[in-house]
DNA sequence: AACCAGATGATAATTATTATCACCTAGGTG
DNA sequence: CACCTAGGTGATAATAATTATCATCTGGTT
């Protein structure tokens, strides 16, 4: 079997883990060890359910009455940036449409969100053997590569070159 | 290799199959066969860009100068129904986030956006072999399998077998 | 204990998308 | 070919997620 839905039971000893880690990480990122973002990232790893900045807000609002929405929208991407959590969507701020229907996947530069196509026939392949997939039954599926283009791996060199001081 | 950029010279003659097509294609999906419809699709299929919906807007202005921004929005989702167009991004209203930085994919319902983790240890091997794909340089990657969980798939059955009338 | 860069809370601003509704038109019907 | 009507459109308001702003607060270092 090429796919698999994954084990949830193996979540909790490895929730308690990150947990334990978590300060080392922020200061390792030089971030401040604050309260919200413990909350935070503690409902995070607490929730399988891949859940909103909504959902987040109100779960941390039993313990932390006084934590604002804003602070939990901060903290989420702060946590991307440093790599202790991920967006499941939406590189984007809007939706991007393409009217090529032949199947393909997309690479997508992470800073100017340039988009190409690619194709990978041999995911295809996997994909296209797998119509059911526990509980779901699969209608389609597609692939997205972060990357960095050209022009800002260049943009971005320049300015690891010289940093403003 | 395993993953290659689609050869964006066959855009041109698809295009044309794809929207001499057009007509016979909207009116098997019970639709009109309008100038607004035909303009967005044909603007749509015109870009290799994976344009946004105000780019397609500011592109069927120009011989549409009438046409609505509410019209071209509510077209490109009429044109992903029946089949015509996708969406790259954002099955999802908001930005859902997820605490587990184990490499792994998801399943999406598309209907009450349910998400569950899943393994394609394949495909993660094909991906940690590919650092630069053309002019870009890969930093990350997630496949989004679209489904329908048993739930709504019994729902939707339900509906199916007695359809009101 | 004092300091301050960075974090937070409260709120306003922004922006993509959807809803509403009066009017219009594609495409069948007599 | 003129007519009819379900469905489509334009204009605009409403909604809702996210981001910006800014005064105040605090983690962590001195």
């Amino acid at each position: 079997m090429e796919l698999q839905l994954v084990n949830e039971r193996r979540r909790g000893p490895y929730a308690a883990k990150r947990l334990s880690e978590f300060a080392a990480r922020c200061r390792r990122g030089g971030l401040a060890v604050t309260p919200q973002r413990l909350a935070i990232i503690k409902a995070l790893l607490g929730s399988g359910e891949h859940p909103r900045a909504d959902a987040i807000f109100a779960a941390v609002r039993i313990q932390h009455p006084h934590i604002s929405l804003a602070t939990v929208h901060r903290t989420l991407e702060t946590l991307c940036d440093i790599g202790e959590a991920r967006k499941v969507t939406t590189l984007h701020d809007s939706a991007r449409y393409d009217g090529n229907m032949i199947p393909h996947h997309h690479v997508v530069c992470v800073k100017c969100r340039r988009i190409r196509d690619i194709e990978i026939p041999r995911l295809d392949r996997i994909l296209a053997g797998q119509s059911e997939l526990g509980e779901f039954t699969v209608l389609g599926s597609s692939l997205e590569i972060q990357a960095l283009c050209e022009d800002c791996a260049a943009k971005r060199a320049n300015r690891t070159r010289k940093p403003r001081r």
